[in-house]
RNA sequence: GGGAGUUUAGCUCAGCUGGUUCAGAGCACCUGCCUUACAAGCAGGGGGUCACUGGUUCGAACCCAGUAACUCCCA
């Protein structure tokens, strides 16, 4: 067979794809197994695959894939949510380019617009990750606003309702102007940005007017939004702010308007900033509503939903808010009441979803009581029983949970669930599933009225509030509360997500969980990084500085690409995204390739016996698999999966490849490679198998190419549902670290040939002298390796040869190879001298410490111990080299 | 303004309970090799005042205090 010299993931990936699928290996019903479940993390539906999806969704399959192969009932369940805002903008701007306008159709036609909206693109995002491969239970695929998840979530509502949780009331919320609907705390961004503080006087009014002379008096306020002054209701002061201590009782008039307002003083007020006298409108900051509400201030809406002054502003009606704030500067400037203008830096809310300035903005809406709903949901991280994963973010979790404001659930938009409240023409509410319900509720609690049509609340609920049960929904824990599905998989074991989303989502699975199966949603949740580029920024659509992840797996392979994210990819740590670690993962892709090459190209004899050579390297890399299996394991556990995969990689790379290939590679003899014997070729064949079932759940493709290219195999003998490799807890940890001491001495006299100029084809004689000798096989895999023509013992320095002294645990040995004449003495003599001078030194930092008393005394005995076995070694190394730099003279 | 975190090689990061292997890994870099699996490769090599200043200790990258810079969260 002629195989390429190349990897080629095109060949491959869709081929093994959709043999997974044929077989249904993705394919997940309860049974009497020990389950091993993740729910994604939803994606938008309006989504396309960005790179932060990439990386979340490579750690959930390299999770899903290992449990697989440790013989667990893995499912991932895969879904989309329905991401009310983000949505309606699409197909609004779709239909305006089709010329038509949201507020001309129906509540149902649009609906039925957005609908084929998300037939049409709402799949494409789960298509792109079966790209990378992900082992997702397909048929499992849900959607937040499918019936039986729209059922839930109104069903809980009504719950939370009844049970006194959910209220409706009028509070200071962040009004998105684009997205026409209020949003949560959680959903606006706050940004530094360059602004400009304007002074502006407001006249003292003045009880006397025929006392006053001239200009009167006045007091100077600062502001960032004086397009919001038409909207002041009164100026506040600190009560210690000895400037304004006579103002007490006083009133002052609001430019333009005209309008009297009092003169209130509050311990609020920060008497560095600006002049220390504030303007208050509490319509539209939500700390000057707060002042509002405790000294029972006149509220004026100045800006209308759309962020267009409103009627209520008397000037300026119509005309966008930015636009006023210049127009109105100009204006104050004219009537004289504008004192300075101050460049400043200030945060600024926008919408997380429209990128638009956040109008804070008085409404009525619907609100969940956060207080004691979320009480087990902060215990239970706090005592472990669920575990964030790197654990700093419990600390950040802890300090929400404990200031968590109540949460704003409507939104004025269509998209979404409708809320279930039914209201008479009067605004008199009740809550009820459907509209016959509500009649019957309704005529309960009003019998006098004659009313037969409620009106239905005309707002949605926010998208969080279907993706809180998302973990409880999937398995259908709201419809079938008893249900196989729920019973088997719930609590789930792992969720991997964005720290972003810590509050939006998890803690609220969190809370759900505990509400409605009385147990938390899953075990361990781990927080991946952000990505970012070269320059540390947030990867995003909008700033165009993120690749395509599809080309990406064009270009790399997908395999590559999710190597690719991991090397770079600690937990919760930010990941500084650059191609080249793609180039690294497609790189790694090839030199597994290429050794599988070598190995499928041996000639195989059955005659032929075992050398000493092969036997002493299939030995050593027996234990050598298993003390990395046992350290990659360890790692999984404790979720350090870049570590995994580092481990993983060197393991093949440098293990396997580099050392045990090389060892057992047949030699070449008259332009041709000889047989190798069966039993070295056997067990190379089984420690393919073995690393290749320990990369899989990285390199899925390309492990499952190789697979099937190694042995004749039955249709479903897939190295997906193979068994993860058994660890030996008993391997030999002296074998792996005798070769270590083996792999020293190679090194060492392929540095000398290196120093030398000694081409590496040239032989080499090497005599030993050791104290015991040891390590018989692998002298011979030293003279293989170093290419050596041979190694003798000897009980005598060799004079004219370069030596070198190598000490270890198990042996000690002085090294001599012979160069006759073509020896440099001086530069031998250099090369000696300096090793002596540091063995020198090190000797002398040992012989400190053994000399302090107190360290005698305190130290562990074994330290102790192993302080005068360092002492003994370099004296004795450093006899050696003396007794070498004699001979040299 | 309140809270959390980070700072170790050119880059990205390990370094767990203070003590062999403590100053490490991968990439990048330099040198030499197209050696019949792989140049997407092989062999070898050079890089660090562990942010700074003090303290505790026989001993500190690690513990404590302070300083600086950066990041994130909340207001």
């Amino acid at each position: 067979m002629d195989i390429p010299k190349t990897y080629d993931p095109k060949l491959t990936e869709d081929k093994w794809y959709a043999h997974w699928l044929t077989h249904k290996f993705f394919k997940s019903t309860p049974d009497e197994r020990e389950p091993y479940t993740i729910v994604i993390p939803p994606p938008n539906v309006t989504g396309v695959l960005h790179m932060g999806h990439m990386l979340n969704n490579t750690i959930q399959d390299v999770l899903i894939r290992r449990a697989r192969m440790q013989g667990k009932n893995a499912c991932w369940v895969p879904g989309t949510d329905h991401a009310s805002i983000a949505t309606e903008a699409k197909v609004v701007a779709l239909l305006k380019e089709k010329g038509i306008k949201k507020t001309d159709l129906s509540r149902e036609d649009f609906l039925k617009h957005a609908w084929e909206w998300k037939h049409k693109y709402g799949g494409i995002i789960l298509k792109q990750l079966e790209k990378l491969g992900a082992s997702c239970d397909w048929d499992r695929t849900r959607f937040t606003m499918e019936d039986d998840l729209s059922e839930a979530v109104i069903d809980v509502f009504i719950d939370l309702y009844n049970k006194g949780q959910i209220y409706r009331g009028v509070r200071m919320v962040n009004w998105d102007p684009l997205g026409l609907t209020a949003v949560s705390d959680e959903e606006v961004i706050h940004k530094e940005v360059n602004s400009k503080l304007y002074y502006v006087k407001y006249k003292v009014e003045s009880l006397t007017p025929a006392l006053s002379k001239g200009e009167g008096e006045w007091i100077t306020i600062a502001t960032t939004r004086p397009e919001t002054i038409l909207g002041d209701t009164a100026v506040c002061v600190h009560p210690d702010d000895e400037r304004y201590k006579h103002l007490r009782g006083k009133r002052v008039i609001i430019p333009m308007v005209n309008r009297s307002v009092p003169v209130i003083f509050d311990t609020y007020i920060d008497l560095e900033f600006g002049t220390g006298a504030l303007k208050v409108t509490p319509a539209h900051d939500i700390n000057d509503y707060n002042l509002g509400v405790k000294h029972n201030l006149e509220v004026v809406d100045t800006i209308a939903p759309d962020g267009k002054m409103s009627a209520a502003a008397q000037f300026y009606i119509g005309e966008d808010r930015f636009a006023v704030r210049k127009k109105i500067a100009k204006d104050l400037d004219e009537m004289g009441q504008l004192v300075k203008v101050e460049d400043i830096k200030n945060k600024v809310g926008y919408s997380e979803r429209t990128d638009a300035v956040i109008e804070p903005k008085l409404s009525m809406q619907w609100f969940l009581k956060m207080d004691t709903i979320s009480k087990p949901a902060l215990e239970n991280v706090l005592n472990g029983e669920i575990k964030l994963i790197p654990e700093k973010f419990v600390n950040t979790y802890k300090h929400w949970m404990e200031n968590v404001h109540d949460w704003c659930i409507s939104r004025q938009l269509w998209w979404g669930q409708q809320i279930p409240a039914w209201y008479d023409d009067k605004g008199n509410c009740v809550v009820a599933k459907t509209h016959k319900e509500a009649i019957e509720k309704y005529k309960i609690q009003n019998p006098k009225s004659e009313i037969l049509n409620l009106k239905q609340d005309e707002d949605v609920l926010d998208t969080w509030f279907s993706s809180w049960l998302w973990p409880i929904s999937v398995f259908d824990g709201f419809k079938n509360p008893d249900g196989a599905d729920i019973k088997y998989y719930y609590p789930t074991n792992d969720l991997v997500t964005a720290p972003e989303i810590l509050f939006f989502w998890v803690a609220r699975m969190i809370i759900a969980g505990y509400e409605y199966r009385g147990a938390k949603p899953f075990t361990n949740v781990y927080l991946t990084g952000i990505v970012r580029d070269k320059q540390g920024r947030k990867m995003s659509k909008s700033l165009g500085n993120s690749p395509d992840p599809i080309e990406l797996i064009e270009k790399y392979g997908a395999d590559g690409v999710r190597v690719g994210m991991l090397l770079c990819s600690p937990a919760g740590n930010d990941l500084p995204f650059d191609e080249s670690y793609c180039e690294q993962g497609r790189n790694f892709s090839n030199k597994i390739w290429n050794a599988f090459r070598l190995v499928n190209g041996w000639e195989i004899s059955d005659s032929l016996e075992i050398n000493e050579i092969n036997r002493a390297a299939i030995d050593w890399f027996d234990n050598k698999f298993h003390n990395e299996l046992n350290k990659i394991n360890d790692c999984y556990d404790k979720y350090r999966i870049s570590e995994t995969l580092m481990l993983t990689y060197k393991l093949i790379w440098d293990d396997f490849c580099a050392w045990y290939l090389e060892i057992v590679k047949p030699e070449y003899m008259d332009g041709k490679s000889l047989p190798i014997d069966r039993k070295t070729y056997d067990a190379t064949i089984e420690f393919l198998e073995r690393i290749l079932k320990i990369l899989h759940p990285f390199m899925p493709f390309i492990t499952e190419e190789i697979w099937s290219l190694l042995k004749k195999r039955e249709e479903k003998d897939c190295i997906i549902i193979s068994e993860w490799p058994q660890l030996n807890v008993d391997y030999r940890w002296d074998k792996v670290q005798v070769f270590e001491e083996c792999k020293d001495v190679i090194s060492t006299i392929r540095n000398i040939r290196q120093q030398y100029k000694i081409s590496p084809k040239v032989q080499l004689k090497l005599y030993v002298r050791v104290e015991t000798k040891g390590g018989g096989n692998f002298d011979k895999i030293i003279m293989k390796l170093a290419n050596l023509e041979s190694f003798e013992y000897t009980d005598d320095v060799i004079d004219g040869a370069i030596t070198f002294v190598k000490r270890n645990d198990n042996s000690f040995g002085e090294f001599f190879i012979p160069l006759g004449n073509a020896l440099n003495k001086g530069e031998e003599k250099e090369r000696l001298t300096k090793d002596l001078e540091y063995n020198k030194g090190f000797l002398k930092s040992v012989q400190i410490k053994l000399s302090n008393e107190k360290f005698i005394a305190n130290a562990k005995p074994e330290l102790i111990a192993n302080e005068r076995k360092k002492e003994a070694d370099a004296e004795a190394k450093i006899k050696a080299i003396e007794e070498q730099l004699t001979g040299l003279n």
